[in-house]
DNA sequence: TCCATTTTTATAATGGTTACAAATAAGTAA
DNA sequence: TTACTTATTTGTAACCATTATAAAAATGGA
């Protein structure tokens, strides 16, 4: 069981109050939320907190690949604390982000048609169970 | 075999002369353009055309679903004239946006988890076949 | 403590996109 | 055709997420 503390020092990251609070966040709330969803929850508990510092430590979070930024059905960009490979669902009436963990063939294989691939990002669209059973 | 005027008129939209050419581009162009793309592509062919034309037009044949809008690896929208369901690979060295037809199981399946699944969006990342020749 | 470096902050700038209202074009009835 | 109404395009300003910049604050070592 890994601190926060210990994953920033690991990444040569100097462990900073305001780091330690934004990767915490993540690590807590798997919401996929954006930089400005994130400086919302901490501007209470860091009242001097800036918008700037959530953007420079999200960008080195993702440079060091700690979280993942994920680029779903806006032009905002959404983050994630990097964990084992997924899906993503995103629920047309409610806007809410599902993780799905299905197995997809193509994970293992990693050249098509002579294209070394790198990264899979798998994003699903329509409508979650809950909207599903609240709309009948 | 269709004409651009005729998709227009099957869908409500009036045919003027900026609607034909920016249809007329993306189907003839498949390369995925941003809305500054065409209106780059454009602007000499239509001295007046606007930027604001660009993205109506873009926004109106979106939502008659003679479009489909690409959220990839950036803040900026990508389209594409519709046709069947491919995946979208970028190389990260060339920034290409390729089409693949490979086949994915679960384009078939529409329900996971009890959440309604109506549209899959697979984007692909790594070194294209071209870039991976010319780096050796 | 002093000083150099890192980190945070506030502010301005950027870039893609949207809102708005005026100008132009198109369609229709007399 | 004209007169009038509606649809479409256009230029401008506004918006919003993000990035650049430079000053302020915090940190850490000599
Ligand atoms: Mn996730
Ligand atoms: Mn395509
Ligand atoms: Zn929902
Ligand atoms: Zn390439």
């Amino acid at each position: 069981m890994q601190s926060i503390i210990d994953i920033l020092k690991e990444n040569d990251i100097a462990p900073s109050m305001q780091r330690i609070k934004i990767l915490e966040y993540l690590k807590n709330y798997k919401t996929h939320p954006t930089a400005d969803m994130i400086y919302q929850a901490l501007a209470d508990e860091i009242p001097t907190l800036s918008k700037t510092t959530v953007y420079n430590t999200l960008k080195t979070f993702t440079e060091k690949g700690i979280l993942m930024a994920l680029y779903l059905f806006s032009n905002e960009v959404h983050y994630e604390y990097n964990t084992q490979p997924h899906i993503h669902f995103q629920c047309t009436k409610c806007n809410k982000i599902y993780d799905l963990y299905q197995s997809f063939d193509h994970y293992n294989n990693d050249l098509i048609d002579g294209h070394k691939i790198t990264e899979y990002h798998i994003n699903l669209k329509g409508i979650c169970k809950n909207c599903l059973e609240k709309g009948k």
